[in-house]
DNA sequence: CGGCATCCGGGAAGATACTG
DNA sequence: CAGTATCTTCCCGGATGCCG
C-alpha cells in the first residue's frame, strides 16, 4: 500500500482550486469528521474509536485513519511502555478543525429533522457544549462541573464568561453529572426533569445543575417549508 | 419517487444527535456542499450548475437537487415570463451554509496539498475574496470592482473595511477584470504578474490592481508532516 | 483481545446515451 | 435545455480470519 495510493484516494477527488472541494478532499469522506470529532479531547485506541463510532465498520475506520495520517490530520502513536499501546491523536492542523465542526453542528441543530434524543458520544456532547456555550447567560458564573460518562472522565471549568474543558477527573467541582451521554444531553438540551432520567446521577448544588442547563441554548429551528 | 425515500437516504444515516453528525446527513454526501456553494450568488439552471461543476454527472446532480430541496435547503422556481425557465435558488436557511463553506475553506488551504493553479468556478473565487478579505490591509481604501468571468459579471464593493460581492455589473467600476477565473486567481492569490497572464484583461488604476491583489493574504502552510 | 487484512453483497458515484 | 436510462466501477458496510 503505497502512500501515493492513499492521497490518490482512488482518484476521486474535486480537483478543484478551491480551499471549500479541497477540505472535502480531506476530510468529506464518509465517517472522517466524525473520526476527527471523537479525537477532540485527546488520543485514541483503535477499538475505543470503533464503540465511540457506533455503524463504523473496522476497514473502514483504518481506511479513514490511514487517510488522515497520510493527510496530516492524524498522527499514529505508541504511547510508552508500561502502555506500550497504539493510539491515534490530532495533530495540531487537524485540532484546527474544530471550529468545523462548531460551525456545522450550530448550523445543522436549526433543522426540523434534528432530534436531540438520539445516541450521540461523550466527545460530542462535551464539544456540544463548546459550542452551544452562551457567555450572557453565564454572566460571572464559575463553578467546576464533573463528568463521569462510561469510563470517560472530563471536567468543565467556567468563569470569566468561557467554558474550558478537558479530559480527566475534576478535583473538588461543584456539580457532578453521572450517567449516559443521552441522558445528560436530555437534561441540559431536551428540558428533562432530573427525575425523569433514572440513569442520570448529579451530585453537587441542585440550583446550579438547573443553571447550567440554561447555559447552552439552542438556536432557532428553522421553518420546514425553508 | 416518494419524500420519505428522498429524505431517508437509503438509510445511509448517522443517526446521531450530535449537530455535526446531522450536517454531514444534510450536506455531507458527495457534491453536495459543492452545489450549495455554486447558488451562493443567486439562482442557476440545472446545465449552468453542471457546466460550474467539472465531473459532477446529471444523475448526481438531480439526486443532490432532489435530497437538497426535500431538506429545505435548495428551492426549485420558475422564472417568471418571457423566461419561464426552472431554476435552483438557497433558501434562507441554506444562504447560511456560508460559514461553513469560509471555516472550511479557510482551514484547508493550510494543507500542503493545496494548489492554487487548478480550476476554480467563479462562485468559488469571489466566495474566497468574502472568504479572505483582510480588513487591515484594506485600510479606508473604498473602491468599486468588477469582474466579467464568462458570461457572468461580479461587483465588489470594498469600504469601511468590509467586502461586499453580489452578482451584476458595476456602473463605473474603479477597476475591471476581465478572464477567466483562474487567471484571476493566479493574480491575486499566486502573485503572477498581469504580464503573464494573456487572457486577463485589466482595466482601471493600475496601481490599484497591485493593492487588490495583496488584500487577500493566504493563511501560512502546515508543515508537510503534520 | 487489539489491529488490522480479506472477501462479499448492495448501493452510490461516474460515464455515456437517450428522450421530451 | 433538463433531465432520465443504463451500465460499469468503486466505495461502504458486515462478516470472517489472521497474527502479535
Amino acid at each position: 500500500m503505497e502512500l501515493e495510493k492513499i492521497t490518490d484516494k482512488g482518484k476521486r477527488r474535486y480537483d478543484d482550486a478551491c480551499g471549500t472541494a479541497l477540505a472535502l478532499d480531506l476530510i468529506g469522506e464518509r465517517w472522517a469528521l466524525l473520526v476527527v470529532r471523537e479525537l477532540f479531547f485527546g488520543p485514541k485506541r483503535f477499538s475505543d474509536l470503533k464503540t465511540d463510532l457506533p455503524g463504523i465498520s473496522a476497514n473502514v475506520l483504518t481506511q479513514r485513519l490511514e487517510g488522515l495520517e497520510a493527510e496530516g490530520i492524524v498522527r499514529r502513536m505508541r504511547l510508552p511502555p508500561p502502555a506500550s499501546v497504539q493510539v491515534y491523536d490530532l495533530t495540531d492542523w487537524g485540532r484546527e478543525v474544530e471550529p468545523i465542526l462548531q460551525t456545522l453542528g450550530r448550523w445543522a441543530v436549526r433543522s426540523p429533522l434534528h432530534d436531540p434524543r438520539m445516541q450521540i458520544s461523550a466527545s460530542s456532547l462535551m464539544l456540544s457544549f463548546r459550542t452551544m456555550f452562551d457567555a450572557k447567560r453565564a454572566g460571572d458564573l464559575r463553578k467546576v462541573i464533573g463528568f463521569a460518562i462510561g469510563k470517560e472522565r472530563f471536567t468543565a471549568r467556567i468563569g470569566d464568561g468561557v467554558i474550558a474543558i478537558e479530559r480527566g477527573v475534576a478535583e473538588r467541582p461543584d456539580l457532578r453529572f453521572e450517567g449516559p451521554a443521552m441522558s445528560i444531553a436530555a437534561f441540559v438540551y431536551g428540558g428533562a426533569p432530573a427525575e425523569a432520567l433514572p440513569e442520570l446521577a448529579i451530585a453537587g448544588e441542585p440550583e446550579l445543575a438547573q443553571r447550567f442547563a440554561t447555559l447552552f441554548p439552542l438556536p432557532p429551528k428553522v421553518a420546514p417549508a425553508g
